[in-house]
RNA sequence: GCGGGUGUGGCGGAAUUGGCAGACGCACUAGACUUAGGAUCUAGCGCCGUGAGGCUUGCAGGUUCAACUCCUGUCACCCGCACCA
């Protein structure tokens, strides 16, 4: 059949026509809402690992339409971002141009891969009336207090000239260009999201997020509990120190303080030695994130002199020192240092000749005994420890932390390393922050009704090296008035981050078009959630964060009925090139989808993405395996010949059909689709195997392969007479019927197979004793040996057990 | 270092509660039909062995009538996080 493109267009056409897939907040069936992520619609076109989720959950949304549910399977444009807006640059038009001929293009392989999308939602986050709601909810945040301006030292990106946040600089290295972030001091916006660290990880409990997910959410949260104790400071004034092993506080021998804190800022009129602290605090700042870690783990540091501390457990005169594996945003800024018990403390020790005091039995100070770090939970002892000497480690852990609690000078704390969300952009193409400055009220939110505060159209786009947002050049634009006073005032050039906008958008999917409000109460209490969100392992630290985060805060203010609205997240893996390497351009061994469509039609690259291996689990593209697809659809096509009338299936066919729909309903529902294709692929052989089928037969086939294949399969189900799939109903199957009669089933000898019988499912264990023991292999390897018993297992196997 | 994951034929991968390991597909081999075959059909296809049979799920043990599956130890690879106190 040569005519597969004219079936797709024909059904694309049909479905677009009869507005087959448009989700109704009005129903009264039950919802279900599938979301995959939507794309940033680059210059590149989809990628076949794009069809590999696309397809996956189009045929769950198929399947679920057919079975009742009213689905909501939408698709949009997350197009704000850094390519579009280097496209620009370098051909001097809007970004905005270069968005909308990409989403053009996209759209076309959605829709020529047939994807059950309800079109009628679509938005992209650079429509003003989309984005209209991202900063009327950033002025939610702003009035709730949860966003603030804030001088702080960022990462930086030198290329992109721009500030990202932690997330985006993970490993010290730009996401986005791989080049060595370095530190700058710069005002930024700010979320506070550091404070929903609790809540984000409770939060997880009412979630079904994949386990490796919801670990990937926990380590970015990074909590840790421990106490925070306060140390005075010879001849006046005090510190905090934050521990997690406050049981080793007689082990301290110094103090380390971060050299990035302002602690030492308010030391420094104390301080003897003010010439090297300076020299090592200046040192420290132009090191990158990266020499911090990676190349520089050796402990660089100095002495603090002319300031001592005390420890509050024994009084005793501390040493104060500097050292940069300090960090200044995490904790307290200052750590108390037992270098008997802690690799870091030992090695800093060791180079700045501090003595050390082993406190707990066992933990020799020696570079051998960190490699074994255990002496935690094993029932280790304190030593040298006064009144604590011959706890446990747990006993001592709470003893002291009470004692300290006690006395005041300690509280428990937990500790995050999630900070807060560096929320300011100094880029065009983003959503404008709307907020003023005003010389004489200070920042001033703008009036809501004045949303959306548009992007301007201006010839350049380029950033600045000063770090100003290239919005910062168009006088016309920042020119404003303060709303609260009305005197001249400026613009934030600022733009948000690419993270804004997907953010919410499932919620918007919930109501598009709304243009009151973000979307209606009624609308989002209707679908309640997101059921089921599909996206790549990549944005499960950072996106998933965001979105939880900013979904929390919304609930808090009473604007979303749930404090979750994701339910159940799950990842695919990639679609690697032939050569098991990631697809890329200079690799040469990219696939683009439009090639294998126009060669062997949506159907055969849905069903062989479906099939290619586990969905969770990266897979190497095959065009031979491809083409056994094609091979396995040509197969159904050419089952037609033997259809023949009839309105009930073969008798002999109908343990294989009703299986075969418990089985493809339960494997799309559990991320199974390719056993669920291999098993279409088994009753095809099945039926093949007949001299006819029946019609009813065939249609089933059809009805049960069209989630994965709809095009092939409508056109098919058309020509039997049958009205279309996607407007009839998913079978129900007969769970007696999935049981088969007769089936051969193996017989052991000490558990090794020597034949197989025949059986009937209703045979008597003694019928299977009888029928295995006449068998004659059976015979001869029980021959002369004594029967010691006889296993049966109803249906399944024998062993016969001989000595 | 910490956390997580994965190891099954030539390849992608199957295997509810332990119950015939290798489903399904690819590749390959032989044959049929054919002017032709990247079509279709038939048969074969884990390894060793002519055979009976033996061996086989990274490796080594253990539990069991029976282990890819459970337990202990171990190796390899991959992916996160990483001076977070």
């Amino acid at each position: 059949m040569n005519n597969t493109i004219e079936i797709d267009k024909k059904w694309q056409k049909y479905w677009d026509e009869n507005k087959t897939f448009k989700a109704y907040n009005d129903s009264k069936k039950d919802p279900f809402y599938v979301l995959v992520e939507f794309p940033y619609p680059s210059g590149a076109g989809l990628h076949v690992g794009h069809v590999r989720s696309y397809t996956a959950h189009d045929a769950i949304a198929r399947m679920k339409r057919l079975q009742g549910y009213n689905v909501l399977f939408p698709m949009g444009w997350d197009a704000f971002g850094a390519p579009a807006e280097e496209y620009a640059i370098k051909n001097h038009i809007h970004p905005k141009e270069a968005v909308k001929k990409n989403i053009e293009t996209f759209k076309g392989q959605m829709k020529s891969l047939g994807f059950s999308f309800d079109w009628d939602r679509e938005f992209s986050t650079t429509d003003p009336e989309y984005y209209k709601w991202t900063q009327w909810q950033f002025l939610q945040f702003y009035k709730n207090g949860m966003a603030y301006k804030d001088t702080i030292p960022v990462n930086w990106c030198p290329k992109c000239k721009t500030v990202l946040s932690n997330e985006d600089a993970a490993g010290g290295v730009c996401e986005r260009c791989g080049t060595e972030v370095v530190q700058k001091e710069k005002s930024q916006w700010m979320l506070r999201m550091a404070s929903y660290a609790e809540d984000l990880l409770k939060g997880l409990d009412d979630t079904d997020f994949a386990d490796r997910v919801k670990l990937g959410q926990i380590n970015w949260i990074g909590k840790s509990s421990g106490v925070e104790m306060d140390v005075e400071i010879k001849g006046g004034g005090k510190f905090s120190i934050f521990t997690t092993c406050i049981e080793t506080v007689f082990g301290i021998t110094f103090f380390v303080i971060a050299p990035d804190g302002k602690l030492i800022k308010e030391l420094m009129p104390r301080v003897k030695n003010k010439k090297e602290v300076e020299a090592y605090i200046n040192e420290t700042k132009k090191k990158s994130a990266m020499d911090r870690t990676e190349l520089n783990k050796g402990k660089t540091g100095v002495l603090v002199e002319g300031i001592k501390a005390i420890n509050p457990i024994n009084h005793k005169e501390v040493p104060i020192f500097l050292g940069d594996f300090v960090l200044g945003d995490y904790g307290t800024g200052a750590v108390m240092a037992v270098p008997a018990h802690d690799q870091r403390d030992y090695e800093y020790a060791k180079v700045h000749n501090i003595p050390m005091i082993e406190v707990i039995e066992g933990g020799n100070i020696n570079e051998k005994a960190f490699e074994k770090h255990d002496y935690l939970g094993n029932g280790c002892k304190l030593i040298n420890s006064e009144e604590f000497s011959g706890l446990t480690v747990e006993e001592a852990k709470e003893a002291i932390t009470k004692m300290l609690e006690d006395k005041k000078i300690a509280r428990r704390v937990n500790n995050y390393k999630m900070r807060d969300w560096i929320f300011s952009r100094q880029r065009f193409w983003g959503e404008p922050i709307p907020m003023i400055y005003c010389e004489k009220c200070g920042w001033v939110p703008m009036n809501e009704e004045d949303l959306p505060l548009l992007l301007p159209d201006v010839a350049e786009y380029e950033p600045t090296d000063n770090g100003e947002s290239p919005l910062a050049k168009i006088s016309e634009w920042i020119n404003t008035k303060c709303p609260q006073c009305g005197r001249d005032a400026k613009r934030e050039t600022d733009t948000m981050p690419n993270w804004a906008g997907s953010s919410w958008y499932f919620l918007r999917f919930m109501d598009a078009r709304n243009d009151k409000e973000f979307a209606s109460m009624d609308a989002m209490k209707y679908w309640r959630k997101v059921d089921w969100y599909n996206g790549g392992m990549e944005h499960t630290a950072r996106h998933l964060l965001y979105a939880r985060f900013w979904v929390q805060f919304l609930y808090n203010i009473g604007l979303v009925p749930n404090k979750e609205m994701i339910y159940k997240r799950v990842s695919h893996g990639m679609v690697l090139g032939s050569d098991n390497q990631k697809m890329s351009k200079s690799k040469g061994n990219v696939i683009n989808p439009d090639d294998i469509v126009n060669e062997f039609g949506a159907d055969t690259l849905r069903v062989y993405e479906m099939f290619m291996g586990d969905y969770t689990q990266d897979a190497p593209w095959s065009t031979d395996s491809l083409r056994g697809c094609r091979r396995f659809l040509d197969k159904v096509i050419r089952l037609k010949d033997k259809v023949i009338d009839g309105k009930n299936f073969t008798k002999e066919l109908e343990p294989v059909i009703n299986k075969s729909i418990l089985k493809v309903q339960r494997d799309l529902l559990n991320l199974g689709f390719n056993t669920a294709v291999s098993q279409l692929m088994i009753l095809t052989n099945a039926m093949d195997e007949k001299e006819h089928i029946t019609k009813e037969d065939y249609h089933l086939l059809l009805t049960l392969l069209n989630p994965i294949a709809p095009h092939i399969t409508e056109e098919l189900n058309e020509s039997i007479g049958y009205s279309p799939i996607c407007e009839s109903t998913w079978p129900e199957y007969d769970e007696k019927k999935t049981i088969e009669q007769e089936k051969d089933i193996a017989v052991q000898v000490n558990g090794k197979v020597r034949a197989t019988i025949k059986i009937n499912i209703n045979d008597e264990e003694s019928v299977l004793k009888e029928k295995a023991l006449n068998e004659e292999n059976v015979k001869k390897h029980i021959e002369g040996k004594e029967v010691v018993k006889i296993i049966v297992i109803q249906g399944k196997i024998v062993n016969i057990v001989v000595k």
